[in-house]
DNA sequence: CATGAATGAGGGTTCATTCAT
DNA sequence: TATGAATGAACCCTCATTCAT
């Protein structure tokens, strides 16, 4: 009996997280509008006044999530810095883990919900600027910095590697959420391999060229000090 | 009375393209659900009543939009086989005009629309990959095969060339339809020199080393003043 | 066929006023908020939807009671300038014929209106002054100046006998309709008798006493160049 | 321990006190529907479940306030027969005090409650007769007999100076509750002079005509400089 | 063909009331 | 006794769709 009162408190103090669990799920699923928040409700194992006990209203449940910022459920790129290994190596380790925990993960759905209710809802733009577009970026252009001033990389302009590796992938999560497996033979966008190809690909660009490599090098110092946003 | 028949009938029988556009133009504003029909009736300048006259319901509209395959709205590669000039110059000229077409028009409502509603209308499914990718894939990817049999291009998967070029074109149109103004500044995705740059960089990394040095385009120099924040 | 035509189109232009009216006999029988939209809808015989055709929400409905001024619901004091006979028949007869149609009418009920929903709906308190009050005032303030300037009434404040006449009309029609037949009984306010003897007992207190007249008189004066807001 | 024991219990014993105190208070403000059972109990202190430990339902909080006659918080006429002085002082004195006291308190609001709720609640209609209606029209109609008894009033039915004296003051309470601020220059209603005005204007109509004259209160004479708008 | 009027079905939200602790 | 949590029953309002003219 005590234990089932402390199960039944435990379950009380979760009901927020678990109605944003489901409100995020029937959110992802059927958009914002085609949620009801009965189904919410129901999903998360309460009646449709008990949603209202917890948020104000549909809109606040959406507004909850993208305070939280979709709390963990999109895989975020790893920050450690990890200075050992060659550069190359480190955007490939980097971009396949995140590749792959999105294309797992609900990331597709979480990308289409900002895509379709930004327009309401303008707090999405800045979780998708501040939490998948700018990490990421982030990110891969610090490694690529690191990689023109260790002279493993040409010096070019670290945003078009970005642009190269991470736009891809967020239409590769779109595609794959809404398309699902309605158009399977589309090795375009499903093929996993397909993106560590153009992974590879990319890199190879990225590698001086041998006999150019003098004029390389010195061109990465103006890398370093960044003079615009774009910077590390 | 007789003119004003006429004027009427040629009216009448411009009724279901009207409203068609109408239809197009709200789902691509406000998506299917949101868009009301009596706006989309209002918009065809009709009253709600004659819309139903011509298309059994809301989806109908939807199903007639898909299969006229949103009749030019939306701009297509061109597949004018030019066989003239350098490989490097048909890929630079055909990407140049489809994604600034794309940019300018209504592509990244049509491709939200294709996101959102494809699981309702699996017609879509077939659009996106009929209408949008394939057409795109065929040219980039007889592209490269031209150029790689012309030896102006190195022997790689021509799928990945597509890949590195076509899909950070699709997430641009979506992102400018959908955040619009929200995130001015996000050089990732509206700076229109970045995708020219990204371009001439897998355009680079198509280009056989040692000996097509010299053909790099001229492009390529101007990696070494980069006025711009996102030079190379 | 014609005619059927035409009975309809009669009752849909009729249909706001329909409405109104069903409204109005719901607001005043349950109150505004116990009135339910769809009880209202029935009454004027269409459906819930058809009411929000014509008026925006429930409020709506009452603004525009109140903007119509219950239109001609409640009765209004005859404002026809009766110059002839003694100023007492004058009096009797206006509210006698005030009081008799209010008890008889809605009146009670649109007090009673006013009274709970002044709150919500500050035009009500407009209604309540320009359309009830001050008609009622002007016009029996109008005859005792009247009366004073030929001498048959005492000089008095002509507010006082409005006071002294009017409150009371409208206690007893709240009293009424709120009361009902639940205290039958209650000679202070259902006997029409007590208001006509009521009536008569006010014209005594107004008629000059024989030997004061003299003094009477010559105060009438005052009464004729209004110096304050509530003259005639 | 004790003490808290005590001051518990206390506590406890008061608690249906301070929820009817509560109720009332959210009755009068808000009206009975409109007051949620959350805020009176919040406004008791107590959460809404204790609430219904101690009444059955929201309409069982009405009927014990209708049961306890509201207990105290509406001014009762004194009901202490004090027999000496003149009549006219009698009744000037009850009534100005009745009139006063009401003004001041909640007894508009309580009144408002018994015409809304009066078809809800049968026993608001026993309370109105026998608390508010009855006790008045004994009191005073007991000083008008007493006043013709010793001949300072004219023979008249009692009843109609009850009717002339208290109904005013009725709707006066109700509509300083209704309009509060609404209709500030409302001089029919909210001027305090103009009931002790009507009031000597009754009395005057009381007293008999020839021989009483000199009694007539030292207040009738100031008729004759009226320094303010609503003299006689 | 065209339309003004009408509606049924459904969703969001509130609140008096109950239950488990 | 006291309460935090939960809920069923309504109610307001919307909108795709139909009907009568």
């Amino acid at each position: 009996m005590l234990e089932r009162g402390d199960a039944c408190r435990r379950r009380k103090q979760a009901r927020p997280r678990e109605l944003l669990d489901a409100a995020l799920g029937l959110f992802i699923e059927k958009g914002f509008a085609a949620a009801r928040a009965e189904d919410i409700a129901a999903r998360a194992g309460v009646s449709k006044a008990t949603l209202y006990l917890h948020f104000r209203s549909k809109e606040d449940l959406l507004k909850a999530l993208i305070a939280e910022r979709f709390a963990s459920r999109i895989a975020t790129v790893s920050h450690e810095t990890t200075d050992a290994g060659a550069s190359h190596d480190l955007l490939r380790e980097v971009l396949t883990t995140w590749q792959s925990a999105l294309m797992e993960g609900h990331a597709g759905g979480i990308f289409k919900l900002v895509l379709t209710e930004v327009h309401n809802f303008p707090g999405l733009a800045d979780f998708w600027s501040h939490e998948v577009v700018e990490p990421a970026r982030r990110r891969v252009a610090g490694i690529v910095v690191r990689g023109i001033d260790r002279g493993e990389f040409r010096p070019v302009d670290p945003d078009l590697v970005v642009h190269a590796l991470v736009l891809p992938i967020l239409i590769m999560c779109l595609h794959r959420h809404a398309m699902g497996s309605s158009v399977p033979d589309d090795a375009l966008m499903n093929a996993p391999d397909l993106f560590s190809h153009h992974l590879e690909f990319v890199l190879e660009g990225l590698t001086p060229h041998p006999p150019a490599r003098a004029l390389a090098t010195p061109a990465s110092s103006s890398y370093e000090c960044g003079e615009s946003r774009s910077r590390v």
